[in-house]
DNA sequence: ACGATATTTCGCCACACGGCGAAATGCAAT
DNA sequence: ATTGCATTTCGCCGTGTGGCGAAATATCGT
């Protein structure tokens, strides 16, 4: 009940279910996201430790970096319910759409200028 | 995305994901959930228009009681898959079946005296 | 070793939320 | 009409949550 209390809280607020839609396109470092929605680079990853410890992202670290992505097919059956019930609620949403075309233009330039470009404001 | 965020919102308390699960039963008026959860009437009440607002909780009215339901084969899909997610994840929690356990001797009792009990404290 | 930088952690603030009791509402029975 | 009762609404309180900026942490480049 705990765990899936943690998934439901999780995905109780919207910029954090906007994050897992985002992730959709594959892994994403927290100066991406932080672009995409215009938040504090501490408010992103606050979001992400709470998806993370729903269950609901995985992280990988590269250097400086560290990227988190959906979880595969390994992941327990109530993540990936979960996971597919957002999607497939969201999919044509044009909140989401429009997410995912900003994205594009996001994933297309260098990370690190991205991330300096948030340090000198 | 913002009816969708109303049904995450309000499946992020665990006596709302409680709630709908003792739903599964059947009907129920709100004082025999009051009594299943110890809460006070007025929280109970509120709990319930939350869910009736995220549509996850359909309504009737009978005299002086107000039955609430899970909603009928009618609901719109995003409903459907959430009340779907949540009884799949949960069917055979520990905590849930003790609910349900609890419930039938509720249901056996009448609404009337159970009621009662209650505002007499 | 040092400075730069991506991310996290910490403190803080404003606000949302769950809980209750009291008052208001709506309905039934006398 | 008035009383009784199930439910809701309102006002309040303590706590949880999302946001930020500053400081801490970890890693890379020089």
């Amino acid at each position: 009940m705990r765990e899936f209390m943690n998934i439901t809280k999780a995905l109780a607020d919207e910029n954090r279910v906007r994050t897992l839609l985002a992730l959709r396109q594959g892994e994403l470092c927290v100066c991406q996201i932080t672009e995409l929605f215009g938040l504090a680079p501490s408010t992103v990853s606050k979001h992400l430790s709470i998806l993370f410890q729903a269950g609901l992202v995985e992280s990988r670290k590269d250097g400086r970096w560290i990227y988190y992505k959906l979880p595969g097919k390994d992941a327990p059956v109530e993540v990936r319910e979960a996971l597919g019930w957002v999607e497939q609620a969201l999919a044509d949403n044009p909140q989401v759409q429009s997410d995912a075309k900003q994205l594009k233009k996001i994933v297309r330039q260098d990370p690190t200028d991205l991330c300096k470009r948030q340090t000198h404001k």
